[in-house]
DNA sequence: TACAGTCGGGG
DNA sequence: GTGTACGACTGTA
């Protein structure tokens, strides 16, 4: 028996097992197979249960039938008929057999993948650190030697090629690939089929890279180049496993957090990953080590990490800890998704507590957090679907019991990204940890957002409404809670917002003197919660439509390190022009520079003389017209806009020039003069600078200039009283006139 | 003024 | 392999 040390790197079905791939702690790589068998379960009346019996004896695919007591988390323990399916490639197929012959029975864990399911039996996740006994090929035991949870894994070594063309292939021809790996770079060009193939194939056989990173590698470079090798007749090893075809997973569009997504199509390898970062969910945020860590807490294959959903994440983590306590888990709710009752959207108001805030700036104040407030809550109080509730959320009580499977599920998680806030917290600035650790605690946070989302879904295998609005319940206890703890010690509170609140009191201005209120508040909600920072100074701005109304949403401010928080304005908006985001911004690092609230009247004039000047730019055409971009996703197909949208008058030009934009894609566009008012901008021809609506980009400009220059002269102002003659000076006003009716 | 369409925030 | 929230705001007619 042979032992080896390294790195758990692919796994996948072949005809008779599983094969895994893993990298040696020898520098190789190396190819293993393993026996595995997936099981799934079945209840209903023994009747029934006893023809499936009979039915599974008379069919080809090898299996292995029992008796089996399992926990449904909605009925308790339920009997049932276990299904141990010996070659686990052919379980979907065997799977979409039973169900369609016994569709009344009950049905549970049909519809696990088997990567999830090999995971949850050996304990062990991509890129985990392994010990494997070997027979020969064939792998006699794994046993893994971390856990998803250590915060410093020993890191893999992967050798990465990166493969991209010199543009953007949505917009213009490519002519070269580059390819580049470690210290190597070189383009190669694309008319040349025959020399570009043998040099790629040559790459990939000596470097032998773990991982392709591609830029629009799923939807333009590896169909191309698959497409070469058809017309050429050679053949690429983008596999390392060449006994295996590359596996493509079609584009498609949903519907997550109330807006539409779009995935474009995927390319997967096998023995070798494949990472389009034009193509993986966030990755700008979070990068390679975002998706690795996506992959490990999730257990989800990295090629499926990197595009991972929303849900399907956390619902992959729910899976393997149903799998290792033995919990069935449902086969897809049938439930069809039936309309909202008035008394449920009435409920949805009731979700978050929300308290006005105090219009105008404010300075010294204390920004504080509840950190991960819903799952926090969910571990702490042990809310679960299968759990019942104890006292009233006024208690603040714990269900009794073992922790339900969502509890279970969460903690390890939670834990880890407390760790790794509390690491960041003292970490030092310089340290070359610290944007490992950021991309780690911002992979996490969606995952425990989209867990509070999930289990107020009806789809969801796991949820449960009554659970979903304990935990908003619970929320607004806590929030409450917070808030006497706050004015027990004479703080003022200027807002609250679900899991946040922003304190003053004079005399308060550093991080230690909101200390006793931070231990306070766990103490009360025991809960944790963290200080997010003094603020030198915010501003709460009112409502556009009626300036005495205050939002809960749309705030500015400037912490004591310097750095400055921005919700709700044209900054933080996806759709605002790059130039009004970014002089907006720019505005705002003028006032940072003030330091504290005396001295913003010091800086005040250099801020709007330096808006006047972008302005003066903009009037001179010098904004380069990138700059002037809007972009906008577009929610439904054109054909289904009842009103002719900027952007989807945007869209018409593009699929008039041949460009389909799917529902969920951006479209960018200017806006122009004349009619139709806006150009498309990813078409081949550029549209002429002087077409461009300067009249408009100033409006647009004004409007942000004024979102925060406006409250810090009224502040100033406020401060001098009555010296009318001494007030400051108004940025001067663009507004739009309404359009000519006509026109054209 | 009414309406349709897009966005943020949660973090 | 997907959560169809809510409220603010903008653009159009």
């Amino acid at each position: 028996m042979q032992t080896i040390n390294g790195w758990l790197f692919d796994i996948y079905p072949n005809e008779t097992g599983l094969t895994l791939w893993l990298i040696g702690e020898d520098g190789q790589r190396h190819r293993f197979f393993q026996d595995f068998s997936a099981t799934v379960y079945a209840a209903g009346p023994s009747a029934r249960l006893r023809a499936l019996w009979r039915s599974l004896r008379e069919q080809p695919v090898p299996v292995r039938l029992s008796r089996a007591e399992r926990t449904d988390v909605f009925q308790g323990k339920t009997v049932t008929l276990a299904v141990e399916v010996q070659q686990p490639a052919r379980l979907d197929e065997l799977f979409r057999t039973m169900t369609a012959a016994f569709p009344d029975l009950t049905w549970y864990d049909g519809d696990i993948s088997l990567a999830l399911r090999h995971a949850a039996a050996f304990g062990v996740f991509p890129l985990a650190r392994c010990v494997v006994e070997l027979r020969g090929e064939k792998i006699a035991s794994l046993t893994p030697l971390d856990t998803p949870w250590d915060l410093e894994p020993v890191p893999a070594p992967l050798r990465v090629l990166s493969l991209e063309p010199d543009c953007d292939p949505a917009h213009w021809e490519p002519r070269a690939l580059i390819v580049s790996y470690e210290r190597v770079r070189y383009s190669l060009p694309l008319e040349k089929t025959i020399p570009l193939l043998i040099g790629l194939a040559a790459d990939l056989r000596r470097y032998d890279p773990d991982v392709i990173l591609t830029s629009w590698g799923d939807t333009w470079l590896l169909p191309r180049l698959m497409q070469l090798c058809n017309e050429s007749g050679m053949r690429l090893p983008l596999n390392r496993d060449e006994s295996q075809a590359l596996v493509e997973r079609k584009e498609h569009t949903y519907f997550s957090y109330g807006q539409i997504v779009y995935r474009g199509r995927q390319v997967q390898l096998r023995g070798r990953w494949h990472l389009d970062r034009h193509n993986a969910m966030l990755w700008n945020d979070y990068g390679l080590a975002g998706v690795l860590e996506m992959a490990r807490v999730t257990r989800q294959p990295v090629q499926d990490a990197a595009r991972l959903s929303p849900g399907t994440g956390i619902s992959s983590m729910q899976f393997v800890t149903a799998l290792q306590k033995d919990i069935l888990i449902p086969w897809h709710k049938n439930q069809a998704e039936t309309p909202k009752t008035v008394l449920e959207l009435m409920r949805s108001d009731m979700g978050g507590m929300v308290y006005q805030p105090t219009i105008g700036l404010h300075r010294d104040v204390g920004g504080i957090d509840f950190i991960s407030m819903y799952p926090g809550i969910m571990v702490k109080f042990n809310i679960s679907p299968e759990v019942k509730r104890a006292g009233p959320p006024q208690s603040l009580q714990p269900a009794p019991g073992d922790p339900g499977i969502i509890p279970l599920t969460l903690a390890p998680l939670l834990k880890k990204r407390l760790a790794l806030k509390q690491a960041l917290l003292t970490l030092p600035r310089w340290d070359c940890r610290r944007p490992v650790y950021q991309a780690l605690a911002s992979a996490h946070k969606w995952l425990l957002v989209t867990c509070f989302g999930y289990l107020g879904y009806k789809n969801a295998r796991f949820g449960r409404i009554e659970a979903h609005e304990a935990v908003t319940a619970y929320g607004r206890e806590a929030l409450l809670r917070a808030k006497e703890a706050a004015e027990d010690l004479d703080f003022e509170i200027l807002h609250m917002y679900v899991d946040g609140l922003w304190v003053h009191k004079e005399g308060c201005k550093t991080p230690a003197d909101f200390q006793t209120l931070l231990a306070d508040v766990t103490e009360r909600t025991g809960l944790p919660i963290s200080l997010d920072g003094v603020y030198h100074w915010v501003v709460f701005l009112p409502s556009r439509l009626d300036e005495r109304v205050p939002v809960a949403n749309r705030y500015f401010g400037v912490f004591q390190d310097g750095s400055i928080k921005v919700r709700g304005i044209e900054a933080r908006r996806r759709d605002t022009a790059p130039f009004i985001a970014e002089t907006q911004m720019s505005i705002m690092e003028i006032l940072a520079r003030a330091g504290d609230a005396e001295h913003l009247k010091d800086v005040y004039p250099r801020a709007l003389s330096f808006a006047d000047s972008e302005m003066k730019a903009l009037r001179a055409g010098r904004v380069p017209l990138e700059k002037l971009l809007v972009s906008q996703k577009l929610s439904r197909e054109l054909g289904e806009y009842s009103s002719p949208s900027p952007a989807a008058r945007a869209v018409r030009q593009l699929e008039a020039a041949g460009k389909l934009v799917r529902p969920g894609q951006r479209v960018r566009f200017l806006f122009t003069l004349g009619k139709p008012g806006v150009q498309a901008w990813d078409v081949a021809q550029q549209p002429d600078p002087r077409c461009v609506d300067v009249k408009r980009y100033q409006a647009l400009l004004t409007r942000a200039v004024e979102t925060v220059l406006d409250p810090i002269r009224q502040s100033i102002n406020a401060g001098k009283k009555e010296e009318s003659w001494d007030l400051f000076p108004v940025f001067p006003r663009v507004s739009l006139a309404p359009a000519p009716p006509g026109g054209d």
